[in-house]
DNA sequence: TATTGTTATACTCTATAACTATA
DNA sequence: TATAGTTATAGAGTATAACAATA
């Protein structure tokens, strides 16, 4: 017989936090941190975004979106342009560098993960592709 | 055709992350912190741990799980057992207190997740359960 | 010597509150 | 008045390094 409702998303949490702070331990010496990496990755596959989209997106407060884009832009992987209807707003852009940068740090990142991965059959690997599109829809409500 | 496998993981990595903060977002009238209650869910689910044993199913390191074991003896949720055999060790024990507040937590903070979970089909649940499955294995590498 | 646990310290990410500029 | 963005500040969680006690 299937878990209870209540069991299930007690697993799930518990399971989210654990991989969540197993994936961070592997970043250590790397230079993007995963917040960093997510809004570059974010940019450079849906294009430009305003500050408050990325908030939304990622699921942060403007303020430590802020502090994130800040940081991603004194590196120079990504821009803001003024956004010619509205003087409050200004539209996020990735730089050429920071396209660059978002291949190098999967190729690298995911060096752990994807090699992990591979170990697992395909369903299991289906199972987590499908699990990762309900997490999305999940964190978005 | 089937993503691929890096594609799958950067995917899976960025969901992780996402869920995980919204997660956080959920928990802030709260009086434990995810880290905090899954020690404590782990306690009460699978019996006495040591320090270190905790620190490797949690994934943190020892001074991290240190700190928060402090936490939930000084609440009385759980205590050090001196080990008969082992000097340097102690058994980590849940309280009763401590059982009871797993219980609750889990009703309270559940709410939302379960909530959100309800509104899923059944194959979408079941995909989530064995991704938790999954998820904890990577995790454990 | 090696292992278990602990203390000291610092850093990253996040949030809330208060503020500025523009609509 | 309302909205987009920013600055200031504080708190939680984690790590590494150094240490103490025991095996």
């Amino acid at each position: 017989m299937a878990q209870s409702i209540t069991r299930q998303s007690t697993e799930l949490r518990m399971s989210t936090f654990r991989l969540a702070r197993r994936l961070r331990l592997e970043n250590t010496d790397d230079d993007l941190s995963e917040s960093q990496f997510g809004v570059l990755a974010v940019l450079n596959r849906f294009g430009p975004h305003t500050l408050s989209q990325l908030a939304e997106r990622e699921r942060v407060t403007a303020p430590s979106m802020n502090r994130t884009v800040n940081f991603l832009q004194e590196r120079g992987y990504l821009r803001r342009e003024a956004d010619a209807a509205d003087g409050r707003r200004s539209n996020i852009v990735i730089t050429p560098e920071g396209a660059v940068t978002v291949r190098a740090t999967i190729d690298k990142r995911d060096a752990w993960l994807t090699s992990r991965m591979r170990d697992l059959t395909l369903e299991e690997r289906e199972a987590l592709a499908a699990a990762s599109l309900i997490m999305d829809r999940l964190a978005s409500e």
